[in-house]
DNA sequence: TCATTTAGTTCTATTTTGGAACTTATAACG
DNA sequence: CGTTATAAGTTCCAAAATAGAACTAAATGA
């Protein structure tokens, strides 16, 4: 099965999975919540290969997650939508799951 | 940046989503819950490749998320550990979402 | 004995991601 | 002006992950 079949699934939980359910988009709009909006802050916050990234972004933008806005000429950011602001509830539950389940952990050698 | 990487970040949702934030890893788990069990079940009920499935169920075994258990000589089938159940939270809200912001949609030919 | 069921492997092709250098446009410096 | 710095992407190649289909092995049942 091809992951775009998700698009159109009976299942809730697939359509959202369709859209964040890969690495990074969640990560994504984690920053965003913490208030990152620039290219560069997103590519130093997660290390993530800059052509993926803009990848990431464009699709954000297309589902109307986030909205994309020229804050001075030639250079744009962005920043959650309505609809984007709306996943709070989903980062907080994988916050807390992580936060009571997967404790920090010294970097082994 | 490594998504290995991921497993010691100090971000909690970071931490979850080294275990859970690739492609379908959550829909197994989703599939746990509606309570299919079975090697066979997990690869109808997705079309996943099925050695992908394999390194999944893999994995969630080692994380502690799902059970491997015996059902029969030589058979064995997976069940959400106590650590697993707690997932639902995170579940429920992928679910509210999708339904709310992903409505269903026709396939369109 | 022989076909069936089921969990898991193996193999190759395609897609996705990682890493690093390069481009384009504007702003800032002297 | 001419140069340097910033910032948002692109482009290119290598490495890793995924898709698809065929194959194994072990137990079951007619």
């Amino acid at each position: 099965m091809k992951w775009s079949n998700l698009e159109t699934d009976i299942c809730p939980i697939a359509r959202t999975l369709f859209v964040m359910g890969d690495r990074w988009t969640l990560l994504i709009i984690r920053d965003c919540f913490l208030g990152l909006s620039r290219f560069e802050q997103f590519q130093k916050s997660l290390g993530i290969t800059r052509h993926i990234l803009t990848g990431r972004l464009k699709r954000l933008v297309d589902e109307g997650i986030l909205v994309k806005h020229e804050y001075a000429r030639g250079r744009y950011d962005y920043a959650l939508s309505e609809t984007g602001r709306t996943l709070e509830p989903v980062l907080i539950e994988l916050f807390k799951w992580g936060k009571k389940h997967r404790p920090v952990r010294r970097k082994t050698a």
